[in-house]
DNA sequence: GCGTAGTGTTGAACATGTTCAAAACCTGGA
DNA sequence: TCCAGGTTTTGAACATGTTCAACACTACGC
């Protein structure tokens, strides 16, 4: 079988997320991935060193087309907390298709020293546009933070969206709907903390929530 | 070979225990977990339905380790901010022996439906236990709480708890020494929340609060 | 055109989690 | 003692992720 330069690659990525989304990712096997792609299953692993590093091509799409989805939803929008559930939305409709497996991601994606996990440093580029996206959706919002809390709220805020994902995972009703109820309970909560960061009693606390996320980031 | 009445699962539980400190997860085979154990590897699987299910044993131990290790460090404490971090600090002592593998015991814990999961049905009485400990170090201290959200401050508790020992399995620091960094900067902030809780200003963030524990409990 | 170095591809072999039919071992009743 | 039914144990067979030595192909200098 002959295909055109470069395009092997393509190939076997296209065909594993196929498959993903057909069986699953225990009832997707290296060999039917191969098949599918039309080479050999040596050749799968010339360009993909494990199975798991298959689903990074997964895990990039995922996250463009959240910023793809919730860009225009912003537009015109400037209550913070109008622009996180609209964001956390997007995320939750462009995921839909792939929550019964993507549970299997996300552990794999768990594990300290995988490349997948959000915290490593392979991952540094897909967290950032992650990071940037929550960035654009404060940035939007007429909200006064003090100035050192704004430059980590980005992050904490990114935070919240991988807990959101966390119970989307576990979430098994129709449709999403128990995390979308979530979201609905998470964000106000949220936005008024924010909103509530600058008076006097909350200072210190504001304080020591940066401290922390710096921590977090490995400062 | 011969074993006394019953003790074949023990003998399991043991040798994968052993080889998992001296090989990791990864490196132990249920091969080599059979042979230590003496028996086949067909028994090991009639006692444990995949590999998987041996970390359970793993998993209560630390529970239970865990508690009878932070009971008598509360003793004579009345003071939550103390209480928490001695808690917790308990915790990174006792599980510091497995900190460089509990990664993947959690990664796989992490899976929805798996029954390790500590949200799965399965887990209840472990996860019970251990939101009955928090239950306890709430109690000893000598903190005014709003009823309704003191109900719930013990699973939130927990759910700080899960937040560290996420951060603890990605911690490669000596002696976990960020890890504990992490609950010296946290604890003050969730103990002054505690406190602050009863506020007027803060009163139906509090609800708000309440509303999303049960939502994420299930209720 | 021809050799050569690098890149891409192959499929059999291997390692290991898991299954299963058969065997061995009880245990209580006749 | 012997049998019947259940429980425990065995190890070979299977499925599938992964490796690797060999082969094919491509590009380039001569």
């Amino acid at each position: 079988m002959t295909t055109a330069r470069g395009s092997t690659r393509d190939a076997i990525v296209t065909a594993a997320l196929e498959l993903f989304r057909e069986h699953g990712f225990e009832g997707t096997t290296m060999r039917a991935v191969a098949e599918r792609a039309g080479v050999s299953v040596g050749n799968a692993y010339y360009y993909f060193s494990s199975k798991d590093e298959l689903v990074q091509g997964f895990y990039d799409q995922l996250v463009a087309e959240h910023r793809a989805a919730a860009l225009p939803e912003l537009a015109g929008r400037s209550d913070l907390a109008e622009r996180l559930r609209l964001t956390l939305n997007a995320w939750i409709t462009v995921a839909e298709p792939y929550r019964a497996f993507a549970g299997r991601f996300f552990a794999v994606a768990a594990q300290p020293g995988n490349p997948l996990s959000p915290f490593s440093p392979q991952s540094g580029p897909a967290r950032d546009a992650a990071v940037d996206l929550y960035r654009d959706v404060l940035e939007g919002a007429r909200v006064d933070v003090d100035a050192e809390l704004g430059r980590e709220l980005p992050e904490l805020l990114w935070l919240q969206h991988l807990g959101v994902v966390l119970f989307w995972v576990h979430d098994t009703s129709a449709d999403a709907a128990r995390t979308r109820l979530l979201v609905d309970r998470t964000v106000p909560i949220v936005a008024r903390l924010v909103r509530l960061s600058r008076l006097p009693v909350l200072r210190p606390l504001g304080r020591q929530v940066v401290d922390v996320v710096r921590l977090l980031r490995g400062t």
